[in-house]
DNA sequence: AACGCGGGGAC
DNA sequence: GTCCCAGCGTT
């Protein structure tokens, strides 16, 4: 038996039941791959679903705002995901007809959509022989393989790029691609692997030299850095003030309460009210903390402090800022922990 | 090649 | 607490 057949035996047993693999229509793959970029299996489910009886054609989903779709897709993470797809799929409607191309080059040249995920849907939607190379192929072939070298590096993923060209299926390259997936998730796993469990045991090399717990090797990863921010609460004739965070960075187009970066912790209530005044143009008392989070990026971590603040006066707001009600809260896609300020408010005023 | 970019589940 | 996930785009 080669590999792909071992490996398919095993798939057709133990396939995960997901709510992406019910039909193999190109657009929903391309979904479910962008939502799963970084992204596990069980985050996903339930914004795929939403997504699909919100947005269930590339026409439906090409006429929506990005701040619709930003709000579908808040919580998801990774926000540029959501603005790529809405700029992709609006390309297909305009350049494609509405139907995502089959050729693997033109897939990849979608944006958002890079070597693993043009793979992917050019293997599961339309049956093309393509690798999908992701983490835990990555992890899987190194094993099996013995690759010592960093996972990260290019010419470990070339090498395992031409491993899975070798072992690829012609008959069912998206079944394949798809079983190293749940391969990876429910026996290769990343620490302590369930090698008893494994249908390739029997050519996996690092388990014949027992070394598996080894493998793969990466590259430890630096720590976040801290950021201190204190943030506003400011409530005036029963709406808040908020704000659109710039169209690039972290957190691009969600929405926050007034925030600023401290240099010294104990001059929170100073640079909040001077910052206030210069930013959004109003006066304020900075009043008691409300609320305190500490939040971890994968690059940054937020120690954010909310404060009451008491409106006192004001001139016309600046662009990207607005008065919302608490009503309105819930509109909006919110920026990380200011999304459980805004429920917290919200839930207040009822 | 290195970095920016989120959030959460498993341990 | 740590790890890392069905990665991509920019620099």
């Amino acid at each position: 038996m080669t590999l792909a057949a071992q490996l398919l035996d095993w798939y057709y047993k133990n396939a995960r039941d997901l709510p992406w693999r019910k039909d193999t229509d190109a657009y929903k793959i391309w979904v479910s791959e962008i939502m799963l970029q970084q992204t596990r299996v069980e985050a996903v489910k339930g914004y795929y679903k939403r997504w699909m009886e919100r947005f269930p054609t590339p026409e439906i989903l090409a006429q929506a705002s990005e701040q619709e779709v930003l709000h579908y897709w808040q919580g998801l993470g990774y926000y540029s995901r959501a603005r790529n797809l809405l700029t992709g799929v609006k390309e297909v409607c305009a350049v494609y007809n509405g139907k995502v191309p089959a050729d693997e080059a033109v897939i990849q040249s979608l944006p958002g959509v890079g070597e693993y995920t043009a793979g992917a849907i050019a293997s599961i939607a339309y049956n093309r022989p393509a690798p999908a190379i992701d983490g835990n192929v990555l992890r899987i072939f190194s094993r099996l393989f013995c690759l010592r070298e960093d996972i990260a590096r290019q010419t470990t993923k070339r090498e395992v790029r031409r491993l899975v060209q070798r072992h690829i299926p012609g008959q069912c390259p998206g079944d394949f691609n798809q079983a190293l997936m749940d391969l990876g998730a429910a026996v290769c796993i990343p620490l302590r692997p369930r090698c008893q469990l494994c249908p390739l045991t029997n050519l996996c090399k690092a388990y014949e030299l027992d070394i598996q717990d080894t493998l793969p090797v990466r590259a430890p990863k630096k720590q976040p850095l801290l950021v201190v921010l204190a943030a506003g609460l400011i409530l005036y004739n029963g709406h808040y003030l908020v704000r659109q965070r710039p169209e690039t960075g972290l957190l691009a187009g969600m929405w926050e309460f007034p925030a600023v970066e401290l240099t010294d912790e104990q001059a929170a209530a100073s640079e909040l009210k001077e910052t206030l005044w210069q930013e959004c143009r109003q006066q304020v008392n900075v009043g008691t903390r409300q609320y305190h989070y500490i939040h971890t990026f994968s690059h940054r971590k937020w120690d954010i402090a909310f404060y009451e603040c008491q409106w006192l006066s004001g001139e016309a707001l600046p662009e990207r800022t607005a008065w919302l009600s608490a009503d309105e809260l819930s509109t909006v896609p919110w920026a990380g922990p200011h999304h459980k300020v805004a429920v917290a408010l919200a839930v207040r005023e009822t």
